[in-house]
DNA sequence: CCATTCAGTAAACAACCGTTCTCCGGCGAA
DNA sequence: TTCGCCGGAGAACGGTTGTTTACTGAATGG
């Protein structure tokens, strides 16, 4: 009874990625009110309460569970996207369930969406770059849902890169104004969806 | 012969304001590999050859740096902005001395648009509100220069601050991709000129 | 000329930091 | 059952931090 598929139980790894998990988790709401260039290895341990050299059993430095964080944070997030944008729907109901999408997310994860807008230009360089090869990844897969739409016939490979460059940037726009926008934010899903529209109405005309 | 016009010399307070733009450039300088919210007060007494003790006298803490930081950074450039937009030349000549100006302010400053992109949404809630109301002004310029075009007709006021806002954070992610881009970064500035062209499109084409 | 203001100095404070080294004790495999 | 592995604990290290208190000496204004 213990080959139930993969790997066996693991009682001792079970525990180690619990522990692991709290560190990530404490230092995710630690850094909602700094920014991870200040956050101390110690303090992280402190809040978990465990002992600070346990935190070295799991990372190198500060750096490094940042890097981890970002993985958390947008690794599992890469068929949504793609979801939101495809097939069904005129360009409104698409741009409505985009900004949904975004919604969401900031209601279900904010320290998630504050930790990548934070760091996307902080002060730890592997962080920064680990967040912009992310970014990029996704405004691919963004390109290449819309070369799946007939509205981007005739448009180069590098004009499809652009506009979803556009798209991206303001994503986060978005999910950062939701934020710090107080009450149900719904101002800031109006201008998010307005702002999306207009570009949508560029994008329309963009080859004259 | 000490009445030139306002006030006099004043070498005592001449001296302060020296020690002042002293913490000023040292801070920036330190900004430029961490967030505000790990730099040390001692840090930038240090780097500018004075006693910690001197910080108080200039500022409360690193935060009260920040903000006057933002005011160096964003305080004076607040007519540029309307005489890139303003009369003469049609769109795509505005956008082109648009994205120049942007390139300009990247290569002579790039301390402070680097700063200000890092604590936009940085961890020092003072120094984030003081850019948060800074670029809510320049939207506000730029919404006044589009109302004075003809393209403007039949805008509502609210559709206006929309694209202005669209505008100002284009030009704030234009500008830190520049600082980001090696070489002339004659890529980036031309996907920022083909993103603002593409708003450009979308603005004709709003009212239908 | 003399009293006052005040930018900057110097020393000391307790608190905290990252990192190293040594040790413990339970899990896992033979 | 035995033995090696390894996640975590504990203590100690040198160094840095923000802040306070008391002091100096030159520019200032009557």
């Amino acid at each position: 009874m213990s080959h139930t598929s993969t790997a066996a139980t693991g009682v001792r790894q079970a525990q180690k990625l619990k522990t692991r998990q709290a560190l990530l988790d404490e230092a995710l709401t630690l850094l909602e009110e700094q920014s991870l260039s200040s956050l101390g290895l110690r303090e992280v341990t402190r809040a978990v309460g465990v002992a600070p050299t346990a935190f070295y059993r799991h990372f190198r430095d500060t750096a490094d569970l940042g890097v981890a964080l970002v993985e958390e944070a947008l690794g599992s997030l890469h068929g949504t996207i793609g979801t939101a944008l495809a097939d069904e729907g005129d360009a409104v109901v698409r741009i409505d369930r985009t900004v949904g999408l975004i919604a969401d997310l900031v209601r279900t994860h904010p320290a998630h969406v504050r930790f990548i807008a934070r760091e996307r230009h902080g002060g730890v360089q592997p962080v920064r770059e680990a967040i912009g090869t992310q970014l990029r990844l996704f405004a691919q897969e963004v390109a290449a849902a819309f070369a799946r739409q007939p509205e981007s016939r005739g448009w180069s490979e590098e004009d499809l890169l652009m506009l979803a460059g556009l798209y991206v940037d303001h994503m986060v726009m978005a999910a950062s104004a939701l934020l710090e926008a107080e009450g149900d934010g719904e101002h800031a899903r109006d201008v998010a969806r307005r702002q999306l529209r207009l570009v949508s109405l560029g994008r329309q005309h963009w080859l004259d």
